[in-house]
DNA sequence: GAGACTAAGTGACTTAATTCACAATATATT
DNA sequence: AATATATTGTGAATTAAGTCACTTAGTCTC
C-alpha cells in the first residue's frame, strides 16, 4: 500500500538521504535505471530493507526492471523536504563554527547560513567572513523576525548550550544541528540532531580495546573468512564489509 | 550476572560515552553519589536502560543509595578503553581538518592529533598549524611505522574518502571516524563511524516538513499537553523533552 | 503472444532494543 | 532490632527494526 501513515522508522529516514546522495552521484554518472540491489550495495544497505524504506511512502519503482533515477531523487527530495532552499543560523562563531561557514557542501544542497550569532565580546561586531557579520546572541529574536530562519547549528561550548538551545526556540526555530558535546532538551516540537565527535571516538576506542583484549569480537562470526584475503582494497568482499557501526544518539 | 558475555548492543556503548561526560561534569561540581533516575535524567535517557546498559559490565552501584560518582566514572573509562591516550592521524588538511586540528575537545579527552596528511600539492610539505607539518599521504605507511596512529580520521571530500580509507587500513589503521560525504565500506575488524552533516541536516528539514504538511506528527501523541506551557526555558517539564531523534548511521 | 526471466513490493518471521515491574539489598530511624 | 524507605539489578514483556522468501507485475525473446 502507498503511503502508509504507519511509524516510520527513524533510521528509515537517516537512510533515504543515503540513497539520495549516492542516486544524485548515479545522475551525474549518466546512469538512468538502478535496481534495489545496486542501490542497496552501493550505500552498504540491505536490498529488502531498501525496498521496505521506500514502502513506506509509496511505490517507485517498476517490477522486473528496477528505479529510475532521476525520478526516485526527485520523489526522495520531496519526501525529505529537499528542492526548497532552508535558512540557517550559526551560533558559535569559533573554529568549528567558522569551517562549517566554509563549507562548500552545504550551500549545494541547498543549506545556507544567513545569520551567525555569538556572545563573546571580541568576535560580536567583526566579519568573520568577508560579509558575514557576528551578531550578539540577543539580537536573535528580533533579526529572525525579519530574516526567517529554519535551522540552527550550534557550536558552543558544552556550559552554554542548552542556554543557546532555550534561546533559539524562543525565536521560533525548531530545528537544531548541535555540536556542542551536551545532550540538550528541548520541548517535543523541536527536531534535534547531536554531533558528537567525543562520543564517536569513544565507541572506536571501546571497539579497539575489545579487540586487543578479548581478541575479536569481530572474529567471532567470520572467523571461517580468514583465508578470504582483502588484498584488493577499493571492493572489499561483501562478506567482510563491516555493518556494524551503528550508532544511536538521543 | 556480571560482565555477561551476552551481545552487547551498539547504542549501549555510544549512551556509555555520554553517561561518562556528565559524570565527569557531576565531578566537577563535586558531587559524590547520584542515582540512576539522576544519571538518566541529566543524560535524557530511561532510567531502567541506564541500569541495563551498565549490567552488562557488572553491577556498579549500591542498592537504596546510588552509584559512587568517581567509581563509576572510572569504570565507564575502563570499559571504553579511556584512561589511556590515543594517536589520531589526521587525512585531509582543509577547513573541517583544520578547524578539527584547532579543536581543543579533543586533548582533554585523550585523543591527540600526532601526524597530518594531505595530498594537494599545495598544501604538502606546509605548516598548517605552528610545529605541525602537512605530510603526503604516500607517506601514511611509513610514517605510521614510526608514530603508532590508533585512529585515523578523514576529512578530505567524498571522491577520494574511499581511496583514502583504504589506505589507512593497509597502514594497519583499525579504527577510522569519516567527515566526508560518502558511506565507506571496510573489512569486518576496522571499526568506523561517519559524521554526515548534510544527512543530519536532511532529517531534520523532515521533521520540519512533515510537521508544516500534516501538522504533527508530533502532537499526535502529545496532543493533551497542549495546556501544559513551557514559558521557563532551561527545564522543560519531563513530558515535552523530545527523545525522538534516534539516529543511526551504517 | 507464450514462455522465460527479472526485480519490486510486502506479509510473515526473526532478531534486537527498550521498558516494566518487582525482588533483593542497602541505609536510616525509632 | 524491627520497621520504613530508597534504589539497584534483572527476568519477563513489549515494542521496534530488520530480514526472508514469496507473490506480483513488468520486459524481452523467439
Amino acid at each position: 500500500m502507498a503511503g502508509k501513515a504507519t511509524n516510520i522508522p527513524t533510521a528509515t529516514i537517516l537512510r533515504l538521504s543515503i540513497y539520495h546522495r549516492y542516486l544524485q552521484s548515479l545522475m551525474e554518472r549518466g546512469t538512468k535505471v538502478v535496481s534495489s540491489a545496486q542501490l542497496a550495495n552501493g550505500t552498504n544497505v540491505n536490498a529488502a530493507q531498501l525496498r521496505k524504506d521506500l514502502s513506506y511512502f509509496g511505490r517507485f519503482g517498476v517490477r522486473g526492471v528496477g528505479y529510475n533515477v532521476s525520478k526516485l531523487l526527485r520523489q526522495i527530495k520531496e519526501i525529505l523536504g529537499l528542492g526548497k532552499s532552508w535558512n540557517m543560523a550559526l551560533i558559535g562563531a569559533g573554529n568549528i563554527g567558522k569551517a562549517l561557514l566554509q563549507h562548500k557542501q552545504f550551500e549545494n544542497h541547498g543549506y545556507n547560513f544567513v545569520l551567525v550569532f555569538d556572545k563573546t565580546p571580541f568576535r560580536v561586531g567583526k566579519e568573520i567572513l568577508p560579509g558575514i557579520e557576528v551578531h550578539h546572541i540577543d539580537k536573535l529574536k528580533e533579526l529572525a523576525a525579519t530574516t526567517p530562519i529554519d535551522l540552527a547549528v550550534i557550536a558552543v561550548p558544552a556550559s552554554q548550550a542548552q542556554e543557546m538551545a532555550d534561546t533559539i526556540i524562543e525565536a521560533g526555530i525548531s530545528g537544531i544541528l548541535n555540536f556542542a558535546p551536551a545532550r540538550l532538551k528541548v520541548p517535543n516540537h523541536v527536531a534535534l540532531q547531536h554531533v558528537d565527535f567525543t562520543t564517536l571516538l569513544d565507541t572506536l576506542t571501546y571497539a579497539l580495546s575489545t579487540k586487543e583484549k578479548k581478541g575479536a569480537y569481530y572474529n567471532k562470526k567470520k572467523e571461517e573468512n580468514r583465508n578470504t584475503r582483502w588484498d584488493s582494497p577499493q571492493s572489499w568482499p561483501d562478506h567482510m564489509i563491516n555493518y556494524s557501526n551503528l550508532l544511536v544518539t538521543k
